[in-house]
RNA sequence: CGGGGAGUGGCGCAGCCUGGUGAGCGCGCCUGCUUUGGGAGCAGGAGGUCACCGGUUCGAAUCCGGUCUCCCCGACCA
């Protein structure tokens, strides 16, 4: 009996309850989303993983194309002076930095950084390209991967290398950059919320958290399993600053030179951290079906050889109607493994509806489905054949919203309006804090230093503050509320 | 980069303190038979330069020094 729980303890993952961090580790590993390198800090993405990256690429791709973007690739490695043209970009990025000093044996003459994002070498490209007003505006994106050296590291959180695309934009004004900078904000809280199930608060980053050369950076912030916060993609309005470093310039309408207006955006591959994290359970991974690599797994059941050619042949049968009517469905058809077995190993890597087909479902045709966002008796239910694919496609959009809906639920019963400090250091402790600031960097570093918690951004959707508001901390006049929370 | 923990067949661990007898256990893997509606059973079998480099010693998984990687906590960050 001892040995049997021991036995059932090794084969399970973590508890989230027990050990938060390597839960995460035991889920990422055990379902196949990647695995470590032997070079510090850089993980090896497994085709299961990659093929979520795959998807998240074609939902985002498809929306950037759709708001007129076009992609393009810049090279990987930047003149090191390139990086020094912009004054805080410098700062920001030069402890990050992996340097080339030497190549085809020799020492370089100047070396050469590895991308940590491609602002500066894109701003040399487009000061190149760009002439006049009618050139503008300029919407280019790149998919590619970039290197900061992280004292720290996380399988898809924080890794030293991790991929990315990062949209470049020039304009000819300052509203039409903005604009920019707050519609592709749009189209990623749209990506998230619609295809990650993943909801986010819209924000703005304060100016200690913002992202090095930008005049405001724009945030989605997404709340994870353990109530940390997640900043899942960042749109930043870069002003004039790169404009001006790198000398984009344009021939105005009015004959008069004038520098452009740029911004740049940018999701990462830590987005698949935040699925896993917004969505798991103790059972593993619980994947959005419209990301999900496999949406239907089929598992036969079977015990005679009889049995197993008829339940087999409506199983394939099965396979084909879903692939036909475009769900990306897999029929598990092993033999070593027994149908218990399968459905443990589909639910660590979170199929979200898993197709039963028995004997006993031949004969009353009909088939077994059971949805991952529900466990248990619960969340299956037998649909006569006839109806597999509606049953199915249904069932997808269902835990689509189940598991969107669980998020939001989750974030909002653990989201507080502390009303002191004393309020306000036990709500950071819970879950996310709104509340009213000041707005200084240094009651920001002291809240840092005091809870642990960082602002993650000032939400742009947020009823007005009364009159007299004060800061929570510190309790001078505010004029916004920010979220506060531990964050990764 | 600082503090703490770890590295022994694919995975989880024991052995190390007190150096020496064949490097062991569970899971997994391979073969065969029986099984299959929530992690199957029996029998046989394969698999390890004990993370790496160096030192001490007649002899090192075990003692000493260094390096690498991972996990946790901090400072830096998507």
């Amino acid at each position: 009996m001892e040995l049997e729980k021991e036995r059932e303890r090794e084969r399970a993952i973590t508890p989230r309850s027990e050990d938060y961090s390597q839960w995460y580790v035991d889920v990422v590993q055990r379902a196949e989303l990647a695995d470590y390198s032997p070079v510090r800090g850089c993980m090896v993405i497994m085709p299961y993983g990659y093929a979520i990256w795959e998807n998240i690429q074609k939902a985002l791709d498809k929306r950037f194309k759709e708001t007129g973007h076009q992609n393009a690739y810049f090279p990987l490695f930047i003149p090191y002076s390139f990086i020094q043209k912009e004054a805080e970009h410098v700062e920001g990025f030069s402890p990050q930095l992996a340097v080339v000093t030497h190549g085809g044996g020799q020492k370089l003459e100047e070396p050469l950084v590895v991308r940590p994002t491609s602002e500066a070498i894109i701003g040399y490209m487009y000061a190149k390209w760009i002439r006049s007003y009618r050139d503008l505006p300029v919407l280019i994106n790149q998919w590619c991967n970039v290197v900061r050296w992280e004292m720290r590291t996380r399988l898809f959180l924080r890794t030293t290398e991790f991929l990315w695309q990062e949209g470049h934009t020039a304009h000819a004004t300052r509203e039409e950059a903005e604009a920019e900078t707050h519609r592709m904000l749009d189209v990623y809280a749209d990506f998230a919320e619609r295809e990650a199930a993943v909801p986010v608060i819209k924000g703005r980053k304060s100016e200690r958290e913002k992202f090095a050369g930008a005049v405001y950076s724009l945030t989605i912030e997404a709340m994870m399993g353990n109530k940390w916060a997640l900043q899942a993609a960042t749109s930043h309005f870069l002003g004039q600053n790169f404009a001006k470093a790198f000398e984009i310039q344009f021939l105005d309408r009015d004959n008069r030179l004038k520098y452009c207006w740029t911004t740049s955006w940018g999701l990462s591959t830590r987005f698949i951290g935040a699925i896993v994290m917004v969505h798991g359970d103790d059972k593993g991974l619980r994947l959005p079906p419209r990301l999900a690599p496999i949406q239907a797994v089929i598992v036969p059941i079977y015990k005679s050889d009889e049995e197993r050619s008829q339940v087999l042949e409506v199983a394939r049968a099965t396979l084909t109607k879903l692939e036909g009517a475009g769900v990306r469905a897999h029929l598990d058809d092993r033999e070593e493994y027994t149908p218990g077995w399968k459905f443990h190993e589909w639910e660590l890597r979170g199929v979200p509806v898993r197709v039963e087909i028995g004997p006993r479902d031949v004969e009353q045709e009909q088939i077994v489905l059971a949805r991952r966002d529900i466990g248990g008796k619960e969340g299956k239910r037998a649909v006569p054949q006839a109806r597999l694919v509606e049953a199915v496609t249904q069932l997808l959009d269902d835990v689509q919203e189940g598991l969107f809906k669980q998020a939001l639920e989750f974030r909002e019963k653990h989201t507080y309006e502390p009303k002191d400090y004393g309020e306000f250091k036990e709500a950071v402790e819970r879950g996310f804090a709104l509340a009213p600031w000041c707005g200084s960097a240094e009651c920001e570093a002291q809240i840092q230093e005091e809870t642990k918690a960082t602002n993650r951004c000032i939400p742009l959707e947020q009823e007005p503050l009364p009159e007299n508001a004060k800061c929570v901390r510190c309790g001078e006049p505010a004029k916004e509320r920010a979220l506060f929370a531990r964050a990764y």
